[in-house]
DNA sequence: GCGGACTGCTTACCT
DNA sequence: ACAGGTAAGCAGTCCGCG
């Protein structure tokens, strides 16, 4: 972007730079109802004076879309990357949320509730593409003046009036359709604006208009021409590779912020004061910021101690005598900085706030914090709440790889970052103010820093998802993979014109599964895993087809629109193993989006983020743009068969992984056909031993040819020890490096002491590098094995909590009314010692030998250990190895044929 | 009344 | 609020056992 100083920009504004903040709000219009059933944004409002937009603003990034009651119109927030501000444009074009129905403008004149409703405005008539009986159909656009008028009211809302009110009327005999009334007023503007957040625009004499980059463009000429070139793909998919080439392609800007933490006094030491009441004063509060200024306000209190202050380093400490002003210190800089980042701020930093300031007598529009539902919003910055964003299941999995399991502050830092909260010598009311000084601002510094780790990560993957889900940055930070896949899938419904069909529509057009799942419960049968062949193999190569459901939905055309379609001459088109068949006319709407994403991925950003030759900060932004993708692509089949998700189309779930089964099945034949020994496989890998590479050459050109999929060579072992069980197995690379899947000794819920020991066995492995040295590397695993077992028989651990378990707790300890498992039995015994237990606490605990025989580890004292059972456990962890190196676990630890049997 | 075979529940994992 | 498949341990149930 063409570099301009702040001040030739302040120039542009005429009125001169005024502060965002010094505008005082205006009151707002209505509170929002308890009843409000989606959460949104929509109840918020930015009230701002009438000079708030400049009339020109130079590129900036579109960051937040949203409604605003008191002008009853949506607003953008832009984030302008030199002066790093925010700035708030109104709509101007007057558009008006809307509902379609089947109803004729006539006859729903002669509903009552309808027009003479407060917010009516009126009726359209418009022509829309119906994909699920390929058509196009006439419906009435049922314009009206407030987003809730549509939906969103539990009572008198457009879309249940219509249905209610037409059979009084007409007669029952009319089915009643209403659609597109659940979208949010502000994603709805998003979407027939063709608005790109997280994208570039600029206004020009008040007007919104996208900002081409030229820079950008030509990259993503390059993106478009190396992939078109290189791989000759299906030309109907290029227009959208290009479209999402552009949203990843253009620059991510550095992102203002601070980061904010509060302490507030309690009067009961292990009671977290309840934000909905804030009864408590705020004593202390930490801002940490991307300009490096660290600033910790404390409240001044009666008899606190000063305590050693010199350990805050290079913070800023500011004694406040009054509450009121430490909180107007506060907001003055939720005004100033564009971004704000919370770990739980929804919940309770912003939450608490708010309502304290209304307990101090702050006006509604002194508060820059909005209140909605779940989350707390901000009038003119853009709040981030981490926690939400780290407890995304995707997110957690996908973009971290399990790296932290529970989602506290303390565990993500410390998995991410190597940081930890800072433990308190007393109760936060009682302490020091130097020590709750550090306290809290070493909980906003951790804050802070895991949005700035690697580079910036976190911004920037919230960046990424923004423009590909077509969100508001605290939407996408907020919501999971199946909104943002839904959200980007709606705005190319409206880009084409299509009608987006109500979930039941799709049901009763395409009807439900035909296969039977394996698994008790699920609807419809998922992936093959090839029975693996027990032993030590040596030189396996893993092959797998890369993004392989993503592949099929894009080469097989699968989408709710072609799955099981309308048309008589599609219906030889089968899926094999099932009775549905795939159009052969249209592409479908989701294969076109996902194949395109996927190709992507593959064919560019893959490679580009392991592009050596690349400056490392340009590789950085590829490697967060292909794990972007990488959330998505891997959630795209799921939400086919998942009814959460409004294209819910269970046959189309089922064709994906139906052609999966047929895929891996042909490409184990190929490869038995070419000589190659398949020893294991499990949905869209094989693992194949010794194979040569004209044999896995032959085969990655035949699944190219046959299956037109892309088949890799994802990993070579240098030898792979498989059981018998499925999902289970160990492989040593050639430089040693170890996987190991599945096995009891690697899952997190054993005692450390086990895992300690298995780790030895999986170290000793990694060290073998022929089959003769596997006879050796036997005897050393078999004195591992002994040495285990003979500290445990001899009872000699170190400590108690060593041998604990330790299990998550699915749901409240009450909620187990089917059985009492161990870990809830351990649970129930904390909670009656006046513990307070959790859902998705970790339970620790150990086997002892009396009733119930479980016990809390912090509880239990060492002799009660039920060493037997232990050595039980130790028995099944390592036969998932011995079993393939043909050692026996009783043979080891020195019980004869005999013994065993007495 | 007890033990074995069985089913179901629960958690952690794999793709 | 993405999917289904697998392993393992334990809780609970049923049935046979002169």
């Amino acid at each position: 972007m063409p570099q301009k100083s702040l001040d030739e920009f302040c120039s542009l504004f005429g009125g001169g730079n005024k502060k965002i903040n010094e505008r005082a709000p205006s009151e707002s219009q209505e509170e929002v109802g308890e009843e409000e059933i989606e959460e949104s944004m929509e109840e918020q409002q930015i009230i701002a004076r009438e000079d708030l937009a400049p009339r020109d603003l130079p590129p900036s990034y579109l960051v937040s879309v949203g409604y605003d009651g008191s002008r009853a119109s949506a607003y953008v927030k832009l984030y302008e990357p030199v002066s790093q501000r925010i700035y708030v444009w109104h709509d101007n074009t007057g558009h008006k949320p809307y509902l379609f129905t089947n109803i004729p403008p006539e006859e729903l004149q002669r509903l009552e509730r309808v027009v003479n409703h407060p917010s009516f405005d009126h009726f359209e008539v418009n022509e829309k593409y119906d994909a699920l009986y390929d058509r196009n159909i006439k419906v009435t656009k049922v314009v009206a003046r407030d987003p809730l008028a549509i939906g969103g009211r539990p009572k008198g809302c457009l879309r249940d009036i219509i249905p209610e009110d037409y059979p009084l009327i007409f007669g029952n005999n009319n089915e009643v359709k209403v659609w597109e009334a659940a979208i949010k007023y502000y994603q709805c503007y998003i979407y027939d604006r063709g608005l790109l957040p997280g994208m570039l625009y600029k206004i020009e004499s008040g007007e919104l208009i996208p900002y081409m980059h030229e820079e950008s463009e030509k990259a993503v000429k390059q993106v478009i021409e190396n992939l078109i070139h290189v791989k000759s793909e299906p030309s109907d998919l290029s227009p959208y590779m290009e479209f999402w080439a552009r949203l990843l392609e253009y620059p991510a800007p550095k992102m203002r912020r601070v980061s904010l933490d509060i302490e507030v006094y309690s009067p009961v030491a292990t009671r977290v004061p309840d934000p909905e009441e804030a009864s408590q004063p705020v004593i202390c509060t930490s801002l940490v910021s991307s300009d490096g200024r660290k600033r910790v306000l404390l409240l001044k209190r009666e008899g606190i101690e000063e305590g050693d202050m010199s350990s805050l380093g290079d913070a800023s400490i500011e004694f406040y005598e009054s509450e009121k002003d430490l909180l107007q210190s506060i907001f003055n800089v939720l005004n100033d900085y564009p971004f704000i980042i919370t770990f739980n701020g929804d919940d309770f930093d912003l939450n608490y706030l708010y309502h304290r300031a209304k307990n101090l007598g702050f006006s509604r529009s002194e508060v820059p914090i909005e209140k909605g539902q779940k989350i707390c919003s901000l009038k003119y910055s853009v709040h981030i709440d981490l926690y939400r964003f780290f407890l995304n299941r995707s997110i957690q999995i996908y973009a971290f790889a399990q790296k932290y399991r529970n989602v506290t502050l303390d565990e993500v830092a410390e998995a991410l970052i190597g940081r930890s909260k800072l433990e308190l010598s007393k109760p936060v009311s009682e302490v020091s103010y130097a020590e709750l000084a550090k306290y809290c601002l070493n909980d906003a510094e951790i804050t802070f820093a895991l949005t700035s780790f690697d580079d910036d990560l976190v911004m920037k993957l919230l960046m990424v998802l923004t423009r590909i889900s077509r969100m508001p940055m605290e939407d996408v930070s907020r919501q999971g993979v199946s909104r943002w896949i839904r959200s980007f899938m709606q705005y190319e419904h409206r880009r084409r014109n299509m009608l987006i069909p109500n979930d039941e529509d799709i049901i009763e057009a395409r009807g439900t599964t035909a296969t039977k799942a394996i698994i008790k419960g699920k609807k419809y049968m998922g992936a093959i895993v090839v029975k693996p062949m027990p032993g030590v193999h040596f030189n396996v190569a893993v092959m797998d087809f890369q993004s392989l459901y993503p592949s099929i939905i894009k080469v097989y055309n699968l989408g709710y629109q072609t799955v099981r379609c309308v048309h008589e001459e599609c219906r030889d088109n089968l899926v094999p193993g099932t009775p549905h068949w795939i159009c052969k006319k249209h592409r479908a709407l989701e294969s076109a989006l996902i194949g395109s994403l996927r190709d992507l991925r593959v064919g560019w950003y893959k490679p580009k983020a392991k592009d050596k030759s690349l400056l490392s900060e340009q590789r950085n932004w590829y490697s967060v743009i292909q794990s972007a993708l990488k959330v998505i692509l891997n959630a795209s089949y799921g939400v086919f068969g998942a009814e959460v998700f409004d294209l819910y189309c269970p046959p189309a779930a089922e064709a994906t992984s139906a052609i999966g089964r047929n895929i891996i099945t042909q490409t184990i034949n190929k490869a038995r056909e070419l000589g190659i020994e398949v020893i294991y496989g499990d949905t869209d890998s094989l693992f194949l031993k010794n194979p040569n590479r004209e044999q896995i050459r032959s085969l990655v050109e035949w699944a190219e040819k046959t299956l037109g999929m892309e088949l890799e060579a994802d990993k070579i072992y240098r030898y792979t020890v498989l059981s018998s069980r499925k999902k289970n197995y160990l492989g040593v690379f050639e430089d040693g490096g170890v996987d190991v899947k599945g096995l009891t000794g690697k899952k997190r819920h054993i005692p450390p002491f086990i895992k300690r020991y298995f780790d030895a066995i999986e170290d000793r492995l990694s060290r073998v590098k022929t089959p003769a040295e596997f006879e050796v590397a036997k005897k050393d695993i078999e004195r591992i094995i002994r040495e285990c077992y003979m500290k445990l028989k001899n009872r000699e651990w170190e400590d108690i909590n060593d041998l604990a378990f330790e299990v998550v707790l699915g749901k409240v300890p009450e909620a187990y009314d089917k059985t009492t498992p161990q870990h809830v039995k351990a649970a129930l015994i904390l909670q009656a010692k006046g513990i307070e237990i959790k859902a998705g606490d970790t339970i620790k605990f150990v086997k002892i030998t009396r009733e119930p025989f479980v016990k809390p580890v912090q509880l239990a004292a060492s002799k009660e250990i039920d060493v037997d059972k232990y050595i039980g456990y130790l028995r099944t962890t390592f036969d998932q190895v011995l079993d393939a190196l043909n050692l026996e676990f009783d043979e080891i630890i020195g019980l004869t044929r005999l013994e065993q049997f007495m």
